[in-house]
DNA sequence: TTCAAAAAGAACTAAAGTAGAACATTTATA
DNA sequence: TATAAATGTTCTACTTTAGTTCTTTTTGAA
């Protein structure tokens, strides 16, 4: 069994040259353990190779290489990784803004280009997303309201009943409900005042599903 | 294994045979590693040969052959990590989840003690914040739904118009639009079904501001 | 408090990288 | 095939980067 400073170095080692291709040196394994003299990975190192996780080229910088992963992770090890997933729970993602959409007459889409949101993070885990800003009031009986910020999951298709970003003979987009009646495609407004639009399938396209809604009163 | 140079020239040579099906020379290998003199690359080379990754065809010009290049990970799983690295950084606030409120009929609130969540940072800048999960629809027509959370700012007194939470008679929470009027307290509900509930304001507490919504489809 | 293990730091040794020139070999072609 | 041009090898000298070894300091557990 290693120790948790001895399991860390480890998987730096071998998760850089799996990365970068070559073997990190000692001063950038210091940064990476956490620890500020180079004589402490030296020592470390040379467990490592007692233990045979590693082997050295002789006479070599810069020549480790890694033979094998243990199978069981150190407890601190862990703990931290368990610490880790939380803070993630806890954090949030950046997702680019691409603009506003219409939740009534269609406006602009994929507009802006390098803006960013940041969202919490377990809104957008698997997948990729992206930001609309609400623009009117045709979502409203869904309780989305103009302004809101709707966090759009990419996808080209969508289930009956789903929120969808629909590109409408590709040129509108617009927030609706998805329907697939028949041959035909039923883009739904959640307002009275509104109509649904009723179109061929060929006219219409997902780009995505609607996944959160963030609002802030600021 | 290897060093930084000694990487990006095998990875020169690799990708020039792959390219041009003719191994480079070392005047091309020198402009491409950056170095002024071959003697440079013929010991990046003789590092390499030594190493196995490439083999010289002796007495030979321009024939050297890569015999392995070192494996990577899955460029998604490099993606996901990134993205975790950034999600880490951009962690967002944590703030105590005090409960259910009612946006219909008032239940608890202030009832669970350690429970929290986080929000986007940006979300509860300036101020004391805690979130409480909507039960209800009497906000309904302000986008409010049931299972919502709402992030509170603490606060004592609010502007007429503000979405407030409500104390009523020291034992009911309420989540409401506050409006005073001479000498009373209206509670206005968003939703045509519910009444405005109208109080002396010795009955009413202000215990925060509606700051922010957070919903999720998940 | 005491002791051992871990870490820090300094001083040192070794390897990697750089450069230029002279020389050797291979390749193209006159 | 003779020869020049292109290519590769070897050597020296030097700078920078990397690794080793030792002593001192800190830390943490008995």
């Amino acid at each position: 069994m290693l120790t948790p400073k001895q399991y860390k170095l480890l998987m730096f080692i071998d998760n850089t040259i799996k990365e970068t291709g070559c073997c990190p040196s000692f001063e950038e394994m210091k940064a990476a353990v956490g620890i500020k003299s180079k004589s402490g990975i030296h020592a470390l190192i040379e467990e490592l190779v007692e233990r045979e996780f590693v082997r050295k080229l002789p006479h070599k910088a810069r020549a480790l290489e890694v033979l094998k992963i243990p199978r069981f992770k150190p407890k601190d090890i862990i703990e931290e990784e368990k610490k880790i997933k939380l803070a993630l729970q806890n954090s949030s993602a950046q997702i680019p803004l691409y603009g506003k959409i219409a939740a009534g007459t269609p406006i602009e889409a994929i507009a802006y280009e390098n803006e960013t949101v940041s969202v919490p993070y377990d809104l957008v885990t698997r997948g990729d997303f992206y930001a609309l800003r609400i623009e009117g009031e045709s979502m409203i009986e869904a309780g989305i309201m103009d302004g809101d910020l709707a966090i759009i999951k990419r996808a080209e298709t969508a289930e009956n009943g789903q929120i969808v970003v629909a590109l409408v003979d590709d040129c509108e987009a617009t927030l609706k409900v998805w329907q697939k009646k028949d041959n035909e495609i039923w883009l739904k407004p959640c307002n009275k005042d509104y109509q649904i639009r009723k179109l061929h399938p060929s006219q219409v396209k997902v780009q995505g599903i609607l996944n959160g809604i963030i609002r802030s009163y600021n």
